[in-house]
DNA sequence: TGCGCCTCACGTCATGATCA
DNA sequence: TGATCATGACGTGAGGCGCA
């Protein structure tokens, strides 16, 4: 398969996917996020992402007292509360206060191109070293929830409400990654899944699915894997032991693995099944390399879109925030005409 | 219907931050 | 201090949409 067509094949898989996912979050799945919640919100009449629209907001209640500190109940277009603090309180950190470095930084990027086009010396380098030195978004989610209780955090990890769907293409984060003699990779996800990947073949397109049925049958505790391998030789057993940690693969036209206790515990939990010690000739060192960058690209694509999908849940919830403060504002301006109202006596 | 534009999501690279 | 993680930047492909 072209390059193009492998893409494109993935693609629809990664789509198909994302859809699946955003319909999970949308049949009422609880989600403990502003704007998570309000994600169904964010969607277009075409289903389409677009470019965000604030949200709106009602009050609930007037909880405003004179004197007290009052707490407005504000209520989210999606159902979901939010506490807007007393009136008159302290000055809270504006939602664009660590955007306001960015957008500091983005300016001299502009000059730095403006210049560059000009000149044409700037290379891309140094605009990535400036480009870089952008705070997280987690870091600037965080600081902002721990000014404002009404800012969620981001989570460090994702409960399990949003487990992945039950589709091979997602490449749930292995637990154990380990590398048979014939090359091919066998990843343990934590919920047991078994993904099998050929050597050559880039990501989720070689994977090959086990399905793992618990069974009271031979060893107790045991796991029979099958092997959905597909090939036409049908479907293999594997016994799997409680807490497998090695695999090997013996080499021929019929790869067998054998899982068995852990021995050794090496970094991010890869295994080799063939010996470093033996890895001698440079074409062992180059697939020696291969495999590694293999393995790293794989790690970083998965980063990447836990990646996307924080930075997306931060937009989010900034964009929440927007429209709280737009309450609170709006708050203000009716309380100080009230005030003004009291205070100015009107002429006979 | 073809084309151009826009948006979105992805993979990869580079690099700062963090960890062991 | 090296390994790993997190994330911004960049390039690419696909799909939607408006327009001629």
């Amino acid at each position: 398969m072209s390059k193009c067509g492998r893409k494109k094949y993935i693609k629809t898989n990664l789509r198909q996917m994302t859809m699946e996912t955003i319909e999970s979050q949308q049949d009422g799945s609880v989600t403990d996020s502003v704007a998570e919640s309000e994600s169904a919100h964010m969607q277009t009449q075409t289903g389409q992402n677009s470019i965000p629209t604030l949200a709106q907001v009602s009050i609930a209640g007037s909880g405003t007292g004179r004197g007290s500190p009052a707490v407005t109940l504000v209520q989210l277009p999606s159902g979901q509360t939010v506490h807007v603090q007393g009136v008159i309180q302290t000055p809270q950190p504006s939602v664009i206060q660590s955007p306001q470095i960015q957008t500091v930084q983005v300016a001299t990027i502009a000059e730095t191109d403006e210049s560059a086009e000009s000149e044409g010396v700037i290379d891309s380098h140094k605009r990535r070293e400036i480009l870089s030195r952008r705070p997280s978004y987690r870091k600037i989610l965080n600081e902002l929830s721990s000014d404002v209780p009404g800012v969620p955090k981001i989570e460090e990890e994702k409960s399990e409400e949003e487990g992945t769907p039950p589709n091979i293409a997602t490449m749930a984060v292995p637990t154990s990654i380990y590398q048979t003699s014939t090359g091919q990779y066998i990843a343990i996800a934590q919920g047991g899944t078994i993904q099998i990947s050929n050597p050559g073949s880039d990501g989720v397109q070689g994977l090959q699915a086990l399905t793992m049925t618990n069974s009271g049958a031979p060893p107790p505790g045991a796991t029979i894997v099958q092997y959905a391998a597909q090939s036409a030789d049908g479907t293999q057993q594997f016994f799997v032991p409680g807490s497998q940690v090695v695999v090997q693969a013996a080499t021929g036209d019929m790869p067998t693995y054998q899982i068995r206790a852990p021995t050794t515990a090496l970094p991010q939990g890869v295994v080799m099944a063939a010996s470093p010690g033996s890895l001698h000739s440079p074409q062992q060192l180059a697939e020696e390399a291969t495999r590694k960058r293999e393995l790293r690209l794989m790690k970083n694509r998965e980063a990447a879109k836990e990646c996307r999908r924080r930075k997306k849940e931060y937009v989010k919830c900034l964009e929440s925030r927007v429209a709280v403060l737009e309450v609170q504002n709006k708050k203000l301006i009716e309380e100080l005409e009230t005030l003004k109202d009291i205070c100015s006596p009107k002429p006979d």
